[in-house]
DNA sequence: ACCCAGGAAATTC
DNA sequence: GAATTTCATGGG
């Protein structure tokens, strides 16, 4: 793998098993929006960028050569997803066809409070909306980099305001839990540092320090943001796909990897509605 | 009108 | 303690 630079973009090359829309549309950020030409665009640590995939050339424009690894990492282009998938294949045949199903599913390593805050907002929601809300938040609170482009906002920001402030956002009975979660993490009470260190269930205990967040919230937290993929988030579609799919395993039984698998059976589980209406 | 959405808190039994 | 209800909002 090597660097291309030049003319305001970064080229990454020999990328494998990397799909963008499957990886940045399939509910783990809800901050990429797709172009009429194919590419995505989004903003991550505070940078505007449009991403494209040239083969295996993953094009970043907008983009300084200085943050190559920034964006190397985020993309989690360090973790041999072909062998992973390899090995959770053989755990179970439906795993191995949902994992082939697609392919190019990576998981994000995403900042901390971003994915806290996303997945908070995410409780008893559905996608669509929840981009709504995350969209309105970062025009409300973040900085604006470009006419229409905003950062996430900061714990530190969001922790100076009460919940009626967030009333524009239309996330009803969540924004108390965003301002609880802003005002634990912008003062310490809750630090997201020690939980990418933490044994897992000290880590997930931190979190739930947080009014508004559960075990799954925690969850998705710490896999998303933290890329604590032993993780293993359980949310509507993935009690119904342990149910019906996978009746004689339970989360631990998915390994160090669970978090990969899962969400290989959550996309299928989420593409594939008739196998739960039968 | 009713039900559901990448749940969790509040209330009741 | 475990089971049920409620919590805002929007779409089907």
């Amino acid at each position: 793998m090597k660097r291309v630079s030049g003319e305001n973009q970064i080229i990454i090359t020999d990328v494998r098993d990397l799909d963008l829309e499957q990886t940045l549309d399939c509910g783990q950020s809800f901050r990429w929006e797709k172009q009429p030409d194919g590419s995505f665009s989004g903003v991550a640590f505070g940078k505007s960028v449009n991403v494209s995939l040239d083969g295996t050339d993953l094009v970043i424009k907008n983009a300084e050569e200085a943050d190559f690894r920034l964006w190397h990492d985020y993309f989690d282009l360090g973790l041999d997803y072909g062998k992973i998938r390899e090995d959770i294949s053989k755990l179970h045949p439906v795993l191995a066809e949902a994992a082939l199903y697609a392919p190019g599913i990576r998981i994000l390593r995403q900042e901390p409070y971003e994915a806290l805050c996303t997945f908070i907002i995410s409780q008893n929601n559905n996608i669509k909306r929840i981009k709504g809300i995350v969209a309105r938040l970062c025009e409300s609170f973040g900085d604006e980099l470009e006419e229409g482009v905003y950062t996430f906002p900061t714990a530190e920001r969001l922790a100076k305001l009460t919940p009626d402030d967030l009333a524009p956002l239309r996330a009803g009975f969540r924004n108390r839990y965003i301002i609880d979660s802003a005002k634990k993490v912008a003062s310490g009470e809750v630090d997201l540092e020690l939980c990418k260190t933490a044994d897992y269930e000290a880590a997930r205990a931190e979190l739930m320090k947080i009014t508004g967040v559960g075990v799954k919230v925690a969850d998705c937290t710490l896999l998303f943001g933290m890329h604590r993929v032993e993780a293993f988030p359980v949310d509507v579609w993935m009690k119904r796909a342990m149910e019906k799919l996978f009746p004689d395993m339970t989360a631990n039984d998915f390994g160090e990897y669970a978090g990969i698998a899962q969400q290989y059976i959550f996309h299928y589980s989420r593409m594939h509605p008739e196998l739960f209406s039968e």
